[in-house]
DNA sequence: CAGCGTAACGGCACTCAGTGCCGCTAGCAA
DNA sequence: TTGCTAGCGGCACTGAGTGCCGTTACGCTG
């Protein structure tokens, strides 16, 4: 469709690591076309190296397995997230560190609109996709919360692996609905506001509950587990 | 290991659901304990087949592919669900009642724990076990997901979709913790009290907006379970 | 009890993803 | 020019998953 090369780069071209990246993306960039043009299933690998102009063991040389080439980039977003929560101000809201990271994945997206519009159309469509699609969240997922819980443990949280599980989760659905209902409507419409609103009802909900308005006053009779059941009405309070 | 049929059940058994049923189970049973012995990746299909002692075509006839094997139950676990949603008291809290639900894979989980561990074990272990995992997790996310739209939509919610997303993401992740952290010790301890612990945190999270000032004054005695203290906190807070 | 139709089963053959191995050669350095 | 390195293509192989078909056990009916 758009500049698919037919033909090959004539000869040895990952010699450099420019020239790597170069044949990374002609290949995920044919394949993206190829799936397009005539579906995930009916396009073998075979094709793609083909159109790119290189042989079938090339192509696996670049790409683990054939469903990555879609996802190629998933990398350099973990590493650029990983940077970003490096470089984060310590005194800020962990949940607001973590929603400005994930948005990341939506510069990213929108970096590449014609590659994001297709991959949705696949996953929308191709089961195994869908899948893989959700591993590759599922991944991300893991950074965020690895972050949360490192922050929260810093915070004295009894719960911080429980706490920093559930808020993670939380971010990426929100970061996902966002997604996916700016691809629904073909990538239209301002997404990093969109998105914005919706970490804001994420970050609201792992505050204070109303604002700081809940009060528990627990009596306890004598002196027993006492910091345990503190540390119970503390997760209520939301220490 | 246990009672790997070596020899075959003679003929024809799925002629009859029930014989359908004890077949898979048969197949299930065996490809774990071959996974647990000699490892996923070394284990062929012909292996599994020929341990339950019927062809490699048969276990196909069973199962859609090799991985699925491992998650046998999780339609009925699914099914479960639905029903749950369908026979629950419109009256109660959409998120209680889909933390209640999803307690159905806790339960599920400790009523074979022997299959359980050994899953845990393999999904700890091979990566494609684990996105294997993570996109089962997410089916039944989903199936959270729109029951709560539903509900949230009755009560005119406007954002209920996200809402709702983010919170079926908050439920699974806490279960899924709870679920993990048992597994990792063998299964000991009361998982369902954990769980509620757990829940207890995501339904504060998700609470209606426009909760104005609570002063709750709890006595309790030391003999009461520390999740029902945080159940009966959580009912008074919400009531 | 006997015959019949249905469907489960096994097996064969095929496609394709993914991998190990090796020989070739373009590019670089001495 | 010569030698070394590494990217590449191709070959061959394993194993997952599928379509097809002949066989036969089983349930049902007369």
């Amino acid at each position: 469709m758009t500049d698919s090369p037919r033909r090959a780069p004539a000869t040895r071209v990952g010699a450099t690591p420019a020239g790597r990246r170069q044949l990374r993306r002609a290949l995920a960039s044919a394949a993206v076309d190829l799936f397009a043009a005539d579906g995930y299933e009916a396009t073998t690998v075979d094709d793609i190296a083909a159109a790119a102009g290189v042989g079938r063991r090339t192509f696996f040389r670049y790409f683990d397995a054939k469903d990555d080439v879609l996802f190629a980039n998933h990398d350099e977003i973990v590493a650029e997230m990983e940077e970003e929560f490096a470089a984060a101000d310590p005194a800020r809201d962990p949940v607001e560190v973590a929603c400005a990271a994930v948005g990341l994945v939506l510069d990213s997206y929108a970096a590449d609109l014609d590659l994001s519009l297709k991959r949705f159309a696949l996953t929308r469509t191709v089961p195994s996709l869908r899948d893989k699609e959700v591993a590759t969240v599922d991944r991300y997922q893991r950074v965020l919360a690895r972050y949360l819980q490192a922050r929260y443990e810093e915070q004295g949280d009894a719960t911080a692996s429980l706490r920093a599980a559930v808020a993670a989760a939380a971010i990426a659905a929100a970061n996902n609905h966002v997604l996916r209902r700016w691809l629904r409507t073909g990538g239209t419409g301002d997404i990093k506001a969109t998105a914005t609103e919706a970490f804001a009802l994420v970050i609201d909900a792992f505050r204070a509950p109303g604002g700081e308005a809940a009060t528990v006053v627990a009596v306890l009779t004598t002196a027993t587990p006492l910091h345990e059941v503190v540390a119970r009405v503390g997760e209520v309070l939301r220490g």
